[in-house]
RNA sequence: UCCUCAGUAGCUCAGUUGGUUAGAGCAUCUGACUGUUAAUCAGAGGGUCACUGGUUCAAGUCCAGUCUGAGGAGCCA
């Protein structure tokens, strides 16, 4: 019986009348006991269904509530109304699943994105989450496409891990000990690990480049893409406790390659959504127009949503070292203005103020920053030659996008096993549990670099949702794990 | 974790210097209408004013604490 349905999406790009067809989806509204507005998720365009007078009895017509699912049996035809090409004249209506409208929270008007975040569970049944998730996946999938049309191996890091040796954040513990306080404790009165499923002390991932970059040393182009968890007590609009990121790691490779793939890989995932979630793109592009029209004039984007895209896909990304970035900081009106909240010189890390000041105000555009001081980046990041004493840097990449601020980080990695291994006795990383990541370097190293680009800030900029819990199905933030 | 703001009907909000029975729009229900597009028109129901305590003759309103949410900062992706 299911497997006869059309879905509304390719209903509407019918242009022959006449036929039957049966169509199952939710009502959204009910106009008139006369006209159902039905929607299946295929597409954020609603299917007319028209009920002629005197077709149902008196209870079926109550039954068809908003949020009910129905099935129709019906004959389509030209619409006699505006507003759409097509419409299904019903024959027949049967309810699957009925909807108390005194109960259903999904009203139809509008609804906030506060409120709908309460109800997570439904608000896929609104336009704003089904464009937001349409584009969610088809962005997932452009990844894959496009890693699968470079050759590179998807590989698998693990969710699990023992290394808490990167300081990428806090972590989320993993054990099966009680924890009312009769774990196993050693000696000295701390808890025994040796006694955990492990056998070790072990935490939720937090990034799985260190296992990507294994992979690399011997398929020469990985990438992973999967969950990834901070036990951050964080509170904004761009962090999330788990969260998704895809990490490609790339031997025989620099920085510059890197900065080349991420350029090339930002523009071709948005180029796909845009070529294939055109009408999603064109409701959230009208959604946030009518948002920045309740701003003040001078908080609005300069740019619509789409409008933004095409500048991203048409335009190369502006690429800047970190101290001409600095340069660029000390000589800007803001600054001698004292604007600036903190203070800038070399060897600072950017504050949030200097990063929006040089993608918003200054490039208006995507910047890539290049080679920053190593005392404040990553050990594994390789030491750039030639630097003035006091003033080293390491090969590190950060690509800054309006809006949202850092959306992808990355390195060229240390590849030399002396420089490494110095570097990890100066960062405290204990080179005992780090054996197989040493190894790497030990046996048949080779210059290779990679990043990190957050799936979700990717979904907010293309989207254009500002809270990064919109963009995710089912949110994990500090005191939030419903649903 | 820190700073700022907020919490009143199902939703979005108003509620004056503390003072009768806490309001509106939308949603819901009932009826009318029947080519509607956020349908329209008429009527009805709907409240532990986040919670706990305090000040006061009197608290939605003032004070303290707690909880929750939002925005910003830090951390980062």
């Amino acid at each position: 019986m299911f497997n006869k349905r059309i879905k509304v999406k390719e209903l509407l790009q019918t242009e022959i009348t006449g036929q039957e067809v049966i169509v199952m989806g939710w009502v959204r509204t009910f106009r008139n006991n006369q006209f159902i507005a039905l929607n299946d998720g295929s597409t954020n365009n609603n299917l007319q269904v028209v009920v002629a007078l005197g077709l149902l009895n008196e209870d079926t017509l109550k039954r068809i509530t908003t949020g009910a699912s129905i099935k129709v049996k019906g004959e389509v035809v030209p619409s006699l109304g505006k507003g759409q090409k097509i419409e299904l004249k019903a024959i027949a209506i049967e309810i699957l699943g009925d909807s108390d409208a005194e109960k259903y929270p999904l009203q139809p008007k509008k609804h906030s994105l506060e409120f709908l975040r309460e109800i997570a569970h439904l608000r896929f049944r609104t336009n704003t989450f089904g464009a937001v998730f349409r584009v969610r996946h088809a962005l997932a999938f452009a990844i894959h496409k496009f890693f699968n049309e470079k050759e590179f191996v998807y590989l698998h890091t693990p969710i699990i891990t023992a290394s808490d040796a990167e300081g990428a954040g806090e972590m989320f513990r993993v054990t099966t000990l009680p924890i009312d306080g009769t774990a196993p404790k050693k000696e000295d009165g701390s808890i025994d690990f040796n006694e955990d499923f492990f056998g070790k002390s072990t935490n939720l991932t937090v990034s799985g480049q260190l296992e990507a970059e294994l992979g690399a040393m011997a398929f020469s182009e990985v990438y992973t893409f999967g969950p990834t968890f901070r036990a951050e007590n964080s509170n904004t609009t761009r962090h999330l406790a788990e969260f998704w990121m895809i990490e490609p790691e790339v031997a025989f490779a620099d920085i510059e390659d890197n900065m080349n793939l991420a350029e090339a890989f930002i523009q071709y995932i948005i180029s796909y959504v845009m070529e294939h979630n055109k009408e999603d793109l064109e409701f959230l592009d009208a959604r946030l127009a009518e948002e920045e029209k309740q701003k003040p004039q001078n908080e609005r984007q300069e740019f619509g949503l789409i409008e933004k895209l095409k500048f991203v896909v048409d335009n190369k990304f502006e690429r800047i070292t970190y101290t001409e970035a600095i340069e660029i900081l000390l000589n800007s009106p803001a600054y001698k203005k004292k604007k600036f909240k903190y203070d800038v010189q070399w060897g600072i890390d950017m504050q949030s103020e200097h990063e929006r000041y040089l993608v918003e105000k200054h490039f208006k555009k995507p910047v890539i920053v290049i080679n920053y001081p190593a005392a404040i980046k990553a050990f594994y990041m390789r030491l750039n030659e030639g630097c003035e004493t006091g003033r080293e840097t390491v090969a590190a990449m950060d690509i800054l996008a309006p809006g949202i601020g850092e959306i992808v980080g990355g390195s060229q990695r240390e590849e030399r096993y002396d420089v490494l291994l110095n570097k990890m006795k100066q960062f405290n990383i204990p080179e005992k549990e780090m054996f197989w990541y040493l190894d790497t370097r030990k046996f048949g190293t080779v210059p290779h670099a990679g990043f990190g680009l957050g799936f979700e800030r990717m979904v907010q900029f293309v989207t254009g949702m500002t809270n990064i819990r919109d963009v995710i199905p089912f949110a994990r933030t500090p005191k939030n794990c419903e649903f």
